[in-house]
DNA sequence: ATCGTTGTCAACCGTTCGGTTGCGGAAGAA
DNA sequence: TTCTTCCGCAACCGAACGGTTGACAACGAT
């Protein structure tokens, strides 16, 4: 899976990473206290934060033997950029059927087939 | 994996489900014409399409024997109110660090520790 | 009634994923 | 130096994932 945005996506499905995302969004914060509210051992936590450094969303700095996570929020612009581009052709999408909606009972086009 | 934020984004982190998607915000399509481009079973693609049906980004419509497939853009919403809420606060967050940068200088603050 | 098309369901297979345990390295504290 | 803390790496395990093949239901066409 090397492509940026699936890494991306893929990080954030899961709830865990997601909350540890939204914890470090208030304060940077090192691995044992990330770890502390969740019932799972901290090398568990540590693999998450590979996941997330891997997809760029978190950078882990040196600072004596502690190594203070941080978040890196300029990769949510590929996303929402992506998300933006699809959402907007759907919605062009409904405007011109609107328009052909509202053009029909007028001009009932041909159902493709020889005329008589 | 219950909940629609995790099913949303690990619906989208696989590419031949982000090229489905982008392919019907073109138009609707059938399963066989989604599979066309893709050197994979049918029964692969059907797959996916359940997938992003699961996830409410899709929905599959009876029209005789074909089930054309629609685009739900709606729920992407879910996944940009999320990501803007924390690339907010995470701004947010470097706004305070610049003022606190700037207001340095002139205002060395105690490093916790009991004043002298 | 039979045939061809369209699509899903079920079973299986290899790989990835999220978790564990165990070990070892790096760096401050005694 | 030795001890302790913080943390990453490696190996392993069960569950989930993406793919396959095979069978079958539904429907239009002949």
């Amino acid at each position: 899976m090397a492509d940026p945005l699936s890494r991306v996506f893929s990080a954030l499905a899961d709830p865990t990473r997601r909350d540890i995302v939204a914890r470090l969004a208030v304060a940077d914060a090192t691995v044992n206290e990330l770890a502390a509210p969740y019932d799972v051992t901290v090398q568990a936590v540590s693999k998450h934060l590979k996941v997330l450094e891997d997809a760029g969303l978190v950078s882990r700095s040196r600072e004596a033997q502690r190594r203070p996570v941080h978040l890196e929020a300029e990769v949510f612009d590929l996303m929402t950029k992506w998300i933006e581009r699809y959402r907007r052709q759907a919605e062009e999408r409904y405007r011109r059927l609107d328009d052909v909606l509202r053009a029909m009972p007028d001009d009932p086009p041909p159902l493709e087939g020889k005329p008589s």
